[in-house]
DNA sequence: GAAATGGGTTAACGCTCATTAACCGAGCGG
DNA sequence: CCGCTCGGTTAATGAGCGTTAACCCATTTC
């Protein structure tokens, strides 16, 4: 085992780049040696650490909708303040984690119908749950929107907010902390528009 | 040739059969059998019309790349209002593309990597265009913007109004005038909060 | 120190799937 | 009526790729 070092264990190496291959080329696109020769052993070494590459994507999907509802949960669940700094406060780790995880977030929107039944409808209903999230808070900020217009404002923002990983390009754009600022005051705008 | 008569010639009907399973389950991830059977002929029948499944989807994404550019020059050109007439005359362009070819708007972002190279080339320079037309209408709106942070807004607010097609369910959303009054203020909220 | 196990390797299998070959009937111009 | 082209058909081909088989070495465990 040893690897207690750090943290990137071998599995977490393989979901890591496995992730951003998925991410760039998509889930048909990227073959099983592709993935083994980014983390150095190659083609069906993978097969002793996942059961298939399917395996592989239901993982990523899973983790990902599971990160961002625990995260969502725990922020409601710690909010302390008005509803308004609540939306912020999910404002923000959203943006987090689409900055910093980008392959992620663009697999997560991307490659959901890749997956098996049964993880496509756990990948689902996690991300219902999330937005329901969004939505009941929301809705407490702008109680003057319909239920069917702060989902589907919700899942505006979402667009807008996972809009950073499709810019391939990093040289154009605003700094890591320029553009969080920059899509927090869009989200927050976005949201009070709708509102009207 | 005939086909002069109405407009749903054989090619343009698997053109649209084809964006949409494209759209559905990505590029990889359909056959041209299903294709084929989609406009009730069989597997290569197809290859009397296209020199190939990346030919379909190549025409696909130089034709929406072409249209978007397109309709926002004649926007501009025939643009004899304001500029912030002119950016709703571009959001309410844009929305109107999203809600009625969702299946396109959905390949324009995700599948633009399975092109050849020049073709992709191609798609983006028109894409890059399309971009840069925005900017320069949203930082005469707000010339307090500056250009990366105009790119990085106009980038997200393409994000938000794309967002639509995703939402496979039907039902609880907006209907389709509601839907984009609702995407057309949000965006030009989006943007006036991005200018602070 | 023998045996088990974890983590690799390369070769082989089998399936899917895009593409091509070979063939064919219907119109239609001359 | 002949022959060409248009738009199909089914069968064959061939590559790519996920997965499995068979084998191997290092390290730990008893």
């Amino acid at each position: 085992m040893s690897t207690t070092t750090a943290g990137a264990t071998r599995r977490e190496q393989i979901l890591k780049e496995a992730a951003r291959l998925f991410a760039e080329r998509g889930f048909h696109g990227v073959g099983v040696d592709e993935i083994g020769a980014a983390v150095g052993i190659s083609g069906p070494g993978l097969y002793r650490h996942f059961a298939g590459k399917d395996a592989m994507l239901a993982e990523l999907l899973v983790g990902i909708s599971e990160q961002l509802l625990t995260g969502g949960k725990r922020r409601v669940a710690e909010g302390e303040g008005t509803p308004t700094e609540l939306l912020d406060s999910l404002i923000e780790g959203h943006i987090d984690f689409a900055l910093d995880d980008r392959p992620l977030i663009t697999l997560h929107d991307r490659e959901l119908d890749r997956l098996r039944d049964s993880d496509r409808k756990l990948v689902r209903q996690l991300q219902r749950q999330y937005v329901e999230l969004w939505v009941e808070v929301v809705r407490k900020v702008y109680p003057s929107l319909s239920e069917a217009d702060a989902r589907a404002s919700v899942h505006s923002v979402f667009g807008l907010l996972n809009s950073t990983p499709h810019l391939s390009r990093p040289g154009a754009l605003p700094g890591r902390t320029a553009m969080a600022g920059l899509l927090h005051r869009m989200a927050r705008g976005a949201f009070a528009a709708a509102a009207g």
